[in-house]
DNA sequence: TTCAGTAACTGGAACGTTCCATTAAATCGG
DNA sequence: CCGATTTAATGGAACGTTCCAGTTACTGAA
């Protein structure tokens, strides 16, 4: 057992080397692990750190070195469960690797999210990976960013930014989930939340009129609804959307809390979901499994994108020739209940 | 705009000196803000710094300074959106006071806990808030803390540390909820959830046990279940709950995400919660709001507690001869649909 | 006019590492 | 048993800052 030395001061290299009767070059060389030096005297000196409570100073030798260990995640909503995974998925790959993060909640603020990308550089990050905040310019992120410093886009594509970047599939995925309803034999089919300012939101709507389109319909432009992606702008967008003269079948949801929002307001006006009306969401998180009734969506695996996108970044940043990359995950559709497929089997069953 | 220089190399605070005609020691003047410098000096040496891509270097500062503006988070379970909503908290105060925080994800692993409070330490965090690890010991917390790293215990409070903490008043919140179903009428009450050996477990129980007690009631051993805090420990124990020959009217769960679990395990079973059966959580995290029906649970304020968390510690980094506090936060009622609170007033009434 | 006081600025040592250039000792092939 | 090679260890400069102790030049009071 370490004596827990009264170490007020703390304990540098030279103080272990001094105690164990060697240069500080030589403590240095095992803390490196670098050169070559007797068992005997490695063992000696491990053991004089145990007692005195010496820790590394990885500031001190980054002075020399450079290459930092410390890499940087912005996220635009940590409250978002899809975000906290994605956190997950990197912090793992990145713990992995013996590197440790920096982690700054933006809340969609252009403003935070500048000042903590500087105070990450300035505390070395060798590298950031950027969920950006909404109206993120490339202009601002030139600034914010630097070449010291390796940058990866992920979630949110950003046009016009020279860096990695990591987002799922959302034109494929939203195809996909709009073919399913009309599968289901839908016609009038809505698209419902986000703001078409959002990237996200035109690749999204982007899937969802090409499915339209190869089907031979023409997506009605009343039928396309903006609001803000939270529950709160599913709600009112949704019960516009059921105050129309012709209302539709089917919904399909930006994502899957304006989903939850839209759900809420079908079943305030006395509608089924899944029997009366279709709703369908986007992300797959945990929360689409335990509404009711579980909402069919598109899974991204938010974990699975956080992994990539760390394990990308660090390719970039140990490996600083390469070029930056994409990655397109991918998106798949999950059959639940508001959808309706089920009472469909059914009633075609019987 | 500043011409974003070829500066492949990073930029010194000597090479600003050279560009602005002056000594390292007057540029390091108006980084620090401390002395006097004539404005247009600033001015001149701030312009070059900006045409020349300059970052400022925190760690070469620190080597001198020691006072490092990092702090480290280190939470057992991020995908629970509890401590994702504290990690909200504790990153928005430390974000206001320039601090930046180091995140860490430990899965409930005591050895990735140690590891990654190491590597924080080593990188120079001047503090670290902790939600330890399911059986993190006082000893190992006593080697893998050390005496430059104030540290802070969150959540789950962990007997023989001396170390500041902020937790929720686990036993006057469970007495509460427990309360307000013996007023309901129950008597048949079981706890459900979370393992005896953890301590917010331990805690939470005994205010069951103190509010059945004080209604003259003793809590039945055969109705304390424990299991794994999770929504499928939460589903096969109500399962077994269930199937007793004289079953719960009542279940007090250890938390929101065990209830969930639990109310899916009632439905399947064909009860109608809120109704046949009482069910309640305890957190108040935003799926028991949305789960269906909506979750009598209680509320913590998760934001909250880290907000507290994060400026109990900062109190003790920048005024290190602070002595070690305490903190418990209160926990409120909140009165949903699944305790049938709303049955019982309408059957009241009627 | 002189002198104290202040404003503006400067050189150099120090912080805790790494790493290059050396040196001293040990090993080895012939 | 010699020269060459290898192993083990060392001193000192460097990394990018801060800060102490000065050095000017200026201001204003006596």
């Amino acid at each position: 057992m370490p004596q827990e030395a009264e170490a007020r001061e703390k304990v540098t290299i030279i103080e272990i080397a001094d105690a164990a009767g060697v240069s500080k070059s030589t403590v240095s060389l095992v803390l490196t692990g670098r050169g070559s030096v007797k068992p005997e005297t490695r063992e000696r000196i491990l053991r004089v750190m145990d007692e005195l409570g010496y820790v590394y100073n990885r500031g001190a030798a980054n002075l020399r070195n450079t290459h930092s260990k410390i890499v940087g995640l912005v996220l635009n909503d940590l409250s978002n469960p899809f975000f906290a995974e994605f956190a997950i998925g990197v912090e793992t790959v990145l713990q992995m690797a013996g590197y440790v993060a920096f982690m700054a909640n933006t809340s969609e603020s252009v403003v935070r999210q500048s000042q903590v990308m500087r105070m990450m550089r300035e505390h070395g990050a060798g590298g950031i990976i950027l969920c950006p905040a909404l109206d993120t310019t490339a202009e601002e992120l030139a600034q914010a960013s630097g070449p010291e410093t390796a940058l990866l886009v992920a979630i949110r594509r950003l046009p016009g930014v020279a860096a990695s970047s990591v987002v799922p599939d959302n034109v494929a995925g939203s195809a996909r989930i709009t073919r399913h309803l009309l599968n289901l034999g839908h016609k009038r089919i809505a698209y419902l939340g986000g703001m078409n300012s959002m990237v996200v939101r035109q690749d999204r709507h982007q899937g969802f009129s090409e499915a339209m389109a190869k089907a031979g319909l023409s997506a009605d432009p009343g039928l396309n609804l903006e609001c803000m992606p939270t529950r709160d702008g599913g709600f009112s967008a949704m019960s516009s959307a059921l105050a129309l003269p012709d209302r539709p079948t089917a919904v399909v949801c930006y994502n899957d809390v304006v989903a939850i929002g839209a759900m809420l307001a079908a079943a305030r006006r006395g509608l089924v979901v899944g029997r009366d009306i279709a709703i369908v969401g986007f992300d797959d998180t945990s929360e689409a499994r335990h509404v009711s009734p579980a909402l069919t969506t598109i899974a991204v695996d938010a974990v699975g994108l956080g992994e990539r996108a760390a394990a990308m970044l660090l390719e970039r940043i140990t490996n600083r020739a390469a070029p930056a990359t994409s990655h397109v995950g991918p998106a798949d559709l999950v059959i639940r209940e508001s959808c309706g497929a089920y009472q469909h089997a059914l009633t075609a069953a019987g």
